[in-house]
DNA sequence: AATTTCCTCAACCGCTCTAGG
DNA sequence: CCCTAGAGCGGTTGAGGAAAT
């Protein structure tokens, strides 16, 4: 018994689109809209298609304004910080960039972006090898991650280790992957802190490009609109009376939020999180902040370490959550 | 020139989420 | 509340082209 198909196979086409075919949807919907009904509109239009498939083709390839390829440097600071920070929410990340689709930004992560990053990668670790071969001895046997840790978050840590690794190289913690898991973000927070001041003090791309800062921040600011202010003014006011904003490198808070979302979503609570201006709020009124301590208080230790959960839902046309990024390219 | 391997990306699949009855 | 249909999403696949042998 497995879930009913959304449409009858047998009678529907597969494989590439013709162009009789786009013009047809195409021409279908900048007539009359898709009419709120991807499954009712192929057979409105004669089309022998999914209706999924219609709604797949019209929003990566026919909508107006498409890009295809040819992604900027500053896409790709922009994909690789929100990856970091989000994880795999491609649409998240297509939010931020017009005119890409969700999957186009897949796939070029996929096939190109990451193997830049990881190639670059490679190289670092070559010369850590000659440098320090005791310390990957041990590194390589703690990389044996927890079965739970999804590739993605796995992924986004590798990231973080590169990105620390080009701007540290010496930080012992980040060589020290036995290290992460085992410590709660919270008390990691404090940990690290210390290496995100360190981090942010001097210019980096991990592309090794040149970066525009100034350009960068103001982009990269319009993204930080939401959760990143609410942790970094809620968290690090409460952390610091001086409320001196530190511009992070998004490890230790990332997981912050990673975890406590994973705790709400545990609890069946992250649905009804809402952003209320800069910050959070739970529908029983509450701080997310202080539910965060609440279920400190309960927990003794998160194990979810699954992909990132961001804020995302809200009413139509709301941009949501974003953030987050706590932009590893910001300089002080 | 022929064959094999690699790479890209459009499209599909199956799952979760959401809204409406 | 519960159920269901449709929308949306992320992971995966495979056809076709490019590059290597």
């Amino acid at each position: 018994m497995g879930r009913a198909p959304c449409c009858d196979k047998a009678n529907v086409k597969k494989g590439p689109w013709s162009p009789e075919e786009d013009v047809k949807l195409k021409d279908y919907i900048d007539k009359y809209g898709t009419g709120g009904n991807w499954i009712a509109l192929p057979q409105k239009i004669g089309l022998k298609r999914c209706g999924k498939s219609c709604r797949l083709r019209w929003l990566n390839y026919l909508r107006p304004n498409i890009k295809h390829g040819g992604f900027s440097e500053e896409e790709d600071s922009i994909i690789l910080s929100l990856y970091i920070s989000i994880g795999s929410r491609w649409s998240i990340i297509a939010a931020q960039l017009p005119g890409r689709t969700d999957n186009d930004i897949k796939n070029y992560w996929n096939t190109k972006l990451k193997k830049k990053l990881l190639g670059r990668q490679k190289q670092m670790n070559r010369q850590d090898s000659i440098a320090d071969s005791t310390e990957n001895n041990i590194s390589n046997n703690n990389n044996k991650s927890p079965q739970n840790l999804s590739n993605s978050a796995l992924e986004r840590l590798q990231l973080h280790m590169q990105l620390q690794n080009l701007q540290s190289p010496f930080s012992s913690f980040y060589n020290n992957p036995i290290l992460w898991p085992k410590l709660h973000p919270l008390l990691q927070s404090t940990t690290t802190n210390q290496n995100t001041k360190l981090a942010s003090q001097e210019s980096f791309h991990p592309l090794g490009v040149n970066v525009d800062h100034q350009h960068n921040n103001t982009k990269l600011a319009q993204i930080n609109n939401g959760v990143s202010s609410l942790y970094s003014e809620n968290v690090e006011q409460s952390q610091n009376p001086a409320h001196e904003f530190q511009p992070n490198f998004g490890f230790s808070q990332d997981l912050r939020l990673d975890n406590h979302n994973m705790d709400l979503m545990n609890r069946g609570v992250s649905k009804e999180l809402f952003q209320v201006g800069n910050e959070f709020e739970l529908t029983n009124g509450s701080s997310w902040w202080s539910e965060e301590v609440e279920l400190e208080r309960k927990t003794t230790s998160s194990s979810s370490w699954g992909s990132a959960s961001v804020l995302d839902q809200t009413t139509e046309g709301m941009v949501m959550l974003q953030d987050y990024a706590q932009m590893s390219y910001h300089s002080v």
